[in-house]
RNA sequence: GCCCCCGUAGCUCAGCUGGAUAGAGCAGCGGAUUUCUAAUCCGCUGGUCGCAGGUUCGAGUCCUGCCGGGGGCGCCA
């Protein structure tokens, strides 16, 4: 029996128990926790639900479990009762148990030794089939900031999710078309003279991006020209302008700017061109088509380079130069049910009124779709390709509307998977005020390549400044590991509905609640190992899986209360990442493993694993300290983040 | 104006779906260790959980209103 089955038995076990009049099968489930402090035992069972059907005082009612409990399984040990209870005590309206220590570990230790790198994770399969879309870049600039924290939030619910049991498909969908795509095509077409990523020597994706921002430039030049010429002072529409302003005159001043942008972008030869671009490129122009295809196999080649680095994995791709046409037969569904409805002007509108959401276009005048038209086609077409039980997207959450009009259009036109959507959002990533040297490109956001390598070569300095390295491949490969680390654990230990305000020259540290603390523990711990062996305490034919073998530890003897306390938080590893994963989150994992380092760091200060007092506890220390290394493996694997042997 | 999210220690954040005396890290102060890697450990200081009501035996957690911050209210994506 594993830890986990013992204590459901155990919950099955104490509810039974209850004095309560309830037929067995009609008795509330318990819900078993850890008690605050250790002094107050090793599991609670709170009395309460007992309590409200019993109509009775639940501090009362405890102090009679409390008895009964005692006779039952205190004083006549049944045969299932994997772990001792050594004693049972109410404290007010809870009911604590205090394990025997020494069968405690037992079970725990041979619990992770024999499932080793599985250890905590729901047979794999077991669960429903689910989607999760991330990343969702643009062709025609690198991955920023943003990007960053999409990508890690999207990879880490996926394993989240995979390790829960589920069948996770993850897929990313790639903005490859559309009118900024061309800006970069025609900078590149009238400026570009032939070079390429080759002949520059730039990474794909900053090459192209390189011409993006290079329109831009020429677009605003274009627009102070002409700003000139038509005798308007751009100046006034500056925000520190705007910032006199109040009320109607604000507003005024708003309109007359959104007009004069309006007119601009009519005027303009350059918006002009691509707007040009844009139809030739619908058109099916060869020319045209030949030069997307090559910029884009650039921003990819990029892109892939980058996903490598990070870790970020696809099982498919999708396109939408292949699925922006989709959803229109869609919209002819929908009209026939009612569900959509073609206004005078030949647009046509959702009703979302019964779903408490504003009507929404799906259909522009002209007859041409918008984005809400392709998102309702390639929803289908996912289904279509994997049929899944649940399609999450990992999406900022400026679009939440968005995907609220969304799931409302799927439900009213009755698909029966529409219930299993699900927009999992995240905040922004916003910078502070002055910005470190981490400017981007474009001078606004933050390169994802650049933070990267930043933080690559604030942990090779410390690992340089601290003589850690051996040699300095070693020494890049660690401060890789490290840079990430720290990165990914700051990122995903904090809830995803809330903004980070990121300063990558201080908030990234290496000490304290950091992912370089969590890999720390798990160096020393190979570090006890090599150690182990080098003296001869442990030797290499006693090593079975990367644990000491059978026979080989009593892991009784563990009962010194540190030793107590990071058993216990191993024992919670599969419930933590059952209920992270059923509320979508990864952030209690990156919690947990700062805590269990946390424990971990406490208890081999305070007791030695090598110097122990006898060969017999050593071998279990040292197994111990084996099984802490697997499940700091195991969680960060979840979270994309390498556990070094040594650093 | 309407809708959504956030507000917990000086700072950055946890808080197990409503339970026991609200926890970490950083910063500050004071200690430990001739190390199993000091990227460590221990102690102290620090809280009207934005404010006001309400529901409940019990609220940081749920409801209502307000305040502050962010985002969204396109025939853009």
């Amino acid at each position: 029996m594993s830890y986990l089955s013992f204590e459901a038995r155990l919950a099955e076990a104490l509810a039974q128990l209850a004095p309560v009049e309830l037929p067995v099968d009609e008795r509330p489930a318990l819900a078993l926790g850890r008690p605050p402090r250790k002094e107050m035992g090793d599991l609670a069972a709170p009395a309460f639900e007992f309590a409200k059907r019993a109509k009775r005082n639940p501090a009362e009612l405890a102090k009679e479990w409390e008895a009964r409990v005692r006779a039952a399984l205190v004083h006549e040990t049944p045969e299932w009762l994997e772990v001792t209870i050594r004693d049972v005590k109410a404290f007010g309206p809870y009911l604590n148990l205090f394990f025997d220590p020494g069968s405690l570990a037992a079970l725990v230790l041979g619990d992770v030794v024999a499932e080793g790198a599985t250890y905590g994770q729901v047979a794999p399969g077991s669960g429903p089939k689910i989607m999760v879309e991330y990343s969702a870049p643009n062709t025609n600039k690198p991955l920023h900031l943003g990007h960053v924290r999409n990508n890690l939030i999207g990879m880490s619910l996926s394993n989240l999710l995979a390790a829960a049991g589920n069948e996770v498909i993850r897929v990313n969908l790639v903005n490859d078309r559309g009118i900024h795509i061309c800006k970069s095509m025609l900078a590149y077409q009238r400026f570009g003279n032939g070079e390429t990523p080759e002949s520059t020597g730039e990474k794909g994706d900053h090459f192209v991006g390189r011409y993006y921002i290079l329109f831009d430039q020429l677009v605003k030049e274009e627009k102070a020209t002409y700003a000139q010429k038509q005798g308007v002072d751009l100046a006034q529409f500056s925000k520190d302008a705007k910032k006199g302003l109040e009320g109607d005159a604000l507003k005024a001043r708003e309109r007359e700017e959104e007009a004069f942008d309006a007119q601009f972008e009519e005027a303009s030869e350059l918006m002009g061109a691509v707007r040009e671009m844009l139809r030739a490129w619908e058109a099916g122009d060869e020319a045209v088509l030949a030069l997307w295809k090559q910029m884009n196999e650039w921003v990819l080649s990029g892109f892939r380079q980058t996903y490598e680095r990070m870790g970020s994995k696809f099982d498919y791709w999708y396109f939408e130069s292949n699925t922006w046409t989709l959803g229109k037969d869609l919209v002819e569904k929908g009209l026939e049910t009612g569900v959509f409805e073609r206004h005078d002007d030949g647009s046509v509108w959702a009703k979302l009124e019964s779903k408490g959401l504003a009507d929404k276009v799906v259909l522009r005048s002209d007859g041409t779709s918008v984005y809400i038209t392709q998102d309702l086609g390639t929803a289908v077409l996912k289904h279509r390709d994997y049929g899944m039980d649940r399609s999450i997207y990992v999406v900022g959450s400026e679009q939440q509307q968005h995907f609220k009009n969304l799931f409302a259009m799927l439900e009213l036109l009755e698909f029966p998977w529409a219930g299993g959507c699900y927009h999992a959002s995240y905040g922004m990533v916003t910078l502070p005020h002055g910005m470190g040297r981490l400017k981007s490109r474009e001078g606004t956001k933050v390169d994802a390549d650049d933070l990267l390598d930043t933080l690559h070569d604030l942990a090779l300095a410390k690992i340089e400044e601290g003589g850690y390295a051996e040699s300095t491949d070693a020494a890049r490969e660690t401060a890789e590991t490290i840079g990430q680390g720290a990165l990914k654990m700051y990122v995903l230990q904090v809830s995803p509905d809330k903004n980070i305000q990121f300063d990558p020259n201080e908030t990234i540290s290496f000490t304290g609640d950091t992912g370089p603390a969590v890999q720390y523990s798990h160096a020393r711990i190979q570090g006890i190992l090599r150690k182990g062996l080098e003296q001869g305490k442990v030797t290499a034919d006693q090593l079975e899986g990367g644990f000491l073998g059978h026979g080989l530890v009593d892991a009784s003897l563990l009962v010194e209360a540190e030793e107590q306390e990071v058993l216990k938080k191993l024992a919670d590893f599969g419930t933590m990442i059952r209920t992270s994963a059923e509320n979508l989150t990864v952030a209690p994992v990156a919690n947990y493993l700062l805590d269990l380092t946390k424990l971990y760091a406490r208890m081999y200060h305070e007791h030695e694993v090598l110097t122990a007092s006898s060969p017999e506890l050593m071998r279990a220390r040292v197994q111990l300290a084996l099984a802490v290394a697997q499940v700091v493996r195991n969680g960060l694997g979840i979270l994309t983040i390498d556990a070094p042997e040594r650093m």
